[in-house]
RNA sequence: GGGCGCAUAGCUCAGCUGGUAGAGCAUCUGCCUUACAAGCAGGAGGUCAUAGGUUCGAGCCCUAUUGCGCCCACCA
């Protein structure tokens, strides 16, 4: 690298400058698409489709910025990557806001028609769609774009009818009349998942029905009275001797003065209210059940926008609430009201709308999910596919050894209409990728398809192949699938990530992806999810504006671990941004000081400093790849972070300081060379987390022709282990650091310098080489290296460690009193760390049993210890 | 009702297969040292929720308890 020495130097650290025009750089360059080089693994990601109108909030941004880290990484090591992006059209989100953009334009639905409809939702998307991949480059996201899909795209569309298809013709899809969830707000039955349920403080209302024929009454609890007037039972437990003679009886129900039967249903509770429930199976799921179960006949009280029907006319077109005011007045007047009773219970809700779900009996399309849920449990069984961290595998198999058929069809307009063409002559469903020219089974030309579209996630499920061409075996689909990681939060484990597993070994017979990567939830900073309606959301682009994007990477990766929630704090973007900034700095020092440096590689001689650095490096790029291969990317970006700030700058730079600034110096090369290289190599370890910095150090700083994302990563290398040097240098940092203590307890000025003696018989060569940084770091301009304790003035300070002692004359600065009273202290630290080695070493046990390595560690230690002691002992002594 | 998770420094969180507790922020002291005051140097701060157990050794494994949170099912 540095390929000539001219560089910009100028100027602090301003990411605005630079954070957009690098991105169009990489974009300009192709650098987003996968290499298609057969000789390498591929490694793909298949990004989750944000609605195609939606804007980037903080959930995309960790989502986002996790994949690329991924696939940033994966791709410095040479694999022919692909991120794949794409978004969602969000079928009832879409359409409910769509219909409300004509009632503001005073324009119905129906009136519209479906063609024109569809004509608007187009339109829609288009005007709207669109935001979110801007935003999603202004991230810094790696993906390639050319090969952005669309749900309702063409080849998506053939997917999905395709699937449809073949589900059909195994008997998987079968359409029928079911008590399904339906939202009264946008109109079309939603799935289970769609409902969330939530506590709201109602009443229970105590109903008594009159027993024919009998001088008794039963009393039934009911939130919901309205429905009464469907009821066509009432249910008690089989042992619940209260009522067990008025089973097979029957009673009168109020209002509709009709008698309806009593009966015995294990479903019942008998603790619960009186034990006594009506049952209404038109329009409760537990009752609809009980009459299937008992014969009895289902009748509705509600119309399909839910007003009353006509079963009652005096009730006739009024709507829920009002209905259950007059039924309740009704039966109060009547006197069949017994008491009312102050009750919170859970209302579903639709999760799109929160209007509360109705249950209801409609016809519906469904996939039965028994025997395809089986091979998605057991591919993650057997290893083919496995969630990181693992304990999302439980909330996997509870969904699927739990799952009920899911209901696919919704009664809205945007979407993949159902591919079911009904005969309109002999009722035959033919169902068919392309619209059928007749009747499979009369001829007859008259056909009708279906009105109703699947649900938005029949067409997410097949995501991971239908983007790369399926069901068509294109060259994409051969290279790419199965992918390789799933990148997703654990809040759609089963909305998405179930339902692609099971598409996918249905229709592929492969699991769709290797890794499911699963992360938390970004919290406000109180640790509250982020909505609308507190207003809480914090927008990425925002912070992005006021600090930068690596800066907004940095911080939702830095300490966090995956599948944990975490809270987003303002407080972590400066710390974010001040590394931003020291690694700016950093760099404009290295480059002002190899203005004069040419590459060629002659006359390196290595220094302890040199090798320590270097070793140093070398683990650090041993363990970050262990992390990176784990998904521990906070682990591995605080590694990073440590290395760049806590050894490089804070050491390594001021060490070689003085070798730089004096040109005759004969090291002042390789000092150059290895700053050039540990920089150089810091930058690439730490691109995929903020890739903007790191680039635009690289290459335009550096003035380099190769841009750093397309740099090979870096890897260990056993010829730079340096063990020796690294431990010298190692104990050398702490011999400073208690130099520095020393000074800074005795309050001498930095501009004090003074003498320093070292005594040490191991280091002596390494600490001579050292001197020069050792003036520096130490705050001296007299170093002195000797073998043995000799000379030693009585008025120093003393400083000790495994393999070295230092002695600073500090003159009249020192009191001699206080000085041993310093160093008791020091003893006595040293003192209490010695007694935990000495416990283990006098445990019979711990030498029996502990492995060999760990004792002989011990005993190291233990030795060390006791000559720290003994010379602080020995000093203690010449001092009195 | 079923399932899962979390309790570690003042705050927010890391802590890999058990081997002497870490980071960022905040705090205290001293420094404008020619990359960086968005900085440098040096400190202080933790019986890792509680009680048992396994082990030579437990923040980590097991059991129970307390407190908090999430998910699923849903009670008329």
């Amino acid at each position: 690298m540095c390929k000539n020495n001219k560089h910009n130097l100028e100027g602090k650290y301003e990411p605005k400058s630079f954070e957009e025009e690098i991105y169009k750089n990489w974009e300009n360059k192709g650098y987003f698409k996968p290499s298609m080089d057969k000789t390498k693994e591929s490694y793909c990601i298949m990004m989750p489709p944000p609605n195609v109108t939606g804007k980037l909030h903080m959930g995309h941004a960790l989502d986002d910025t996790l994949q690329d880290i991924l696939i940033r990484y994966k791709r410095m090591q040479g694999y022919n990557t692909l991120w794949l992006p794409g978004t969602d059209h969000s079928a009832i989100s879409t359409e409910v806001k769509i219909i409300e953009k004509l009632k503001e334009e005073g324009i119905d639905k129906q009136d519209l028609g479906r063609e024109k409809f569809l004509e608007r939702a187009w339109q829609w998307t288009e005007e709207y769609g669109g935001t979110i991949v801007k935003q999603q480059k202004r991230l810094g996201c790696s993906a390639d774009w050319d090969r952005s899909r669309f749900t309702m795209d063409e080849g998506l569309s053939k997917a999905v009818l395709t699937v449809f298809k073949r589900l059909y013709d195994k008997g998987l899809i079968y359409k029928g009349k079911r008590m399904i969830n339906w939202c009264p707000c946008c109109n079309t039955s939603i799935s289970d998942a769609e409902v969330e349920y939530e506590e709201e403080p109602t009443h229970l209302w105590h109903i008594k029905y009159k027993v024919v024929g009998e001088d008794r009454y039963l009393t039934v609890a009911t939130t919901r009275p309205e429905t009464m007037l469907g009821d066509t039972a009432v249910a008690v437990h089989p042992d619940d001797e209260r009522y067990k003679d008025l089973v097979g009886k029957k009673c009168i129900l109020p209002i509709m003065n009709k008698e309806i039967p009593i009966i015995a249903d294990e479903f019942v509770d008998m603790e619960f209210g009186t034990g006594c429930v009506k049952i209404t199976p038109a329009h409760d799921p537990n009752d609809y059940q009980a009459g299937l179960s008992h014969n009895l006949e289902i009748i509705e009280v509600f119309d399909e926008n839910f007003k009353m029907n006509d079963l009652v006319p005096e009730y006739k077109g009024l709507d829920m609430y009002e209905a259950r005011k007059l039924i309740v007045e009704k039966l109060k007047e009547l006197g069949n009201l017994v008491k009312i009773e102050d009750y919170t219970h859970n209302v579903g809700k639709h999760d799109r709308c929160k209007a509360t779900v109705e249950p209801k009996i409609s016809d519906q399309w469904f996939v039965s999910m028994k025997e395809l849920a089986k091979p998605a449990i057991d591919a993650v069984k057997n290893g083919d596919t496995r969630f990181v961290p693992q304990k999302f595998e439980k909330t996997y198999f509870n969904w699927l050894e739990n799952i009920q058929d899911w209901c696919i069809s919704r009664q809205i307009w945007w979407g993949h209409q159902i591919p079911a063409y009904y005969c309109d002559e002999c009722g035959h469903i033919n169902v068919d990728v392309e619209k059928p020219e007749k009747c499979k089974k009369c001829g007859s030309t008259n056909l009708t398809q279906d009105p109703d579209t699947l649900d938005t996630w029949f067409s997410s499920a097949l995501w991971p192949f239908s983007t790369l061409g399926w069901p068509d075996e294109t060259e994409d689909l051969k290279t790419f699938y199965p992918t390789s990681t799933l990148v997703t939060g654990y809040d759609i484990i089963f909305f998405w990530v179930v339902r692609m597993m099971f598409s996918a070994l249905e229709q592929t017979g492969k699991v769709p992806f290797k890794d499911v990567f699963i992360h938390g939830i970004v919290r406000d900073s109180q640790g509250r999810k982020m909505s609308k309606s507190l207003g809480n959301g914090i927008d990425p682009l925002e912070i992005i504006e006021k600090y930068s994007s690596d800066a907004l990477r940095f911080s939702l990766i830095s300490g966090t671990s995956a599948g944990n929630d975490m809270r987003f704090m303002e407080e972590k973007l400066e710390a974010a941004s001040n590394f931003a900034n020291k690694v700016w700095n950093a760099a404009k020092f290295v480059l002002m000081n190899l203005e004069d440096y040419n590459e060629n590689n002659e006359n390196i001689n290595l220094m302890a400093e040199d090798k320590w650095i270097l070793s140093k490096l070398n683990t650090l790029i041993a363990e970050v790849k262990v992390n990176m291969d784990n998904y521990d990317l906070g682990v591995a970006l605080d590694k990073i972070y440590g290395f760049i700030w806590n050894e490089f700058c804070d050491w390594y730079i001021e060490i070689v300081k003085p070798r730089l600034y004096n040109k005759e110096n004969k090291t002042r090369k390789t000092a150059q060379y290895i700053l050039n290289k540990v920089l150089s190599d810091s930058l690439k370890l730490l691109h995929p987390f903020m890739p903007f910095v790191t680039e635009k150090i690289y290459k335009e700083l550096y003035n380099n022709d190769e841009n750093i994302m397309i740099a090979s990563y870096p890897e260990y290398d056993k010829k730079l282990e340096f063990k020796e040097e690294e431990t010298a240098i190692e104990e050398l940092k702490e011999v400073i650091t208690g130099i520095r203590n020393a000074r800074a307890t005795m309050n001498v000025h930095p501009s004090k310098k003074s003498k320093l003696i070292f005594v040490t018989k191991k280091y002596e060569g390494i600490i001579k080489e050292s001197e020069e940084f050792l003036k520096k770091l130490g705050f001296s301009e007299d170093v002195q290296v000797q073998k043995a304790k000799e000379n030693i003035p009585q008025n120093a300070v003393n400083i000790v460690s495994a393999n070295i002692e230092v002695f600073i004359p500090f003159e009249d600065l020192v009191d001699i009193k206080e000085e041993i009273e310093r160093l008791e202290k020091e003893k006595s630290k040293i003192l209490a760390e010695k007694e935990k080695t000495d416990k283990m070493l006098s445990n019979p046990g711990f030498i029996a049993k502990a492995p060999a390595q760990k004792v002989e560690e011990e005993k190291q230690k233990q030795a060390k210890f006791n000559e720290m002691i003994t010379s602080i002992e020995e000093r203690i002594k010449n001092l009195k």
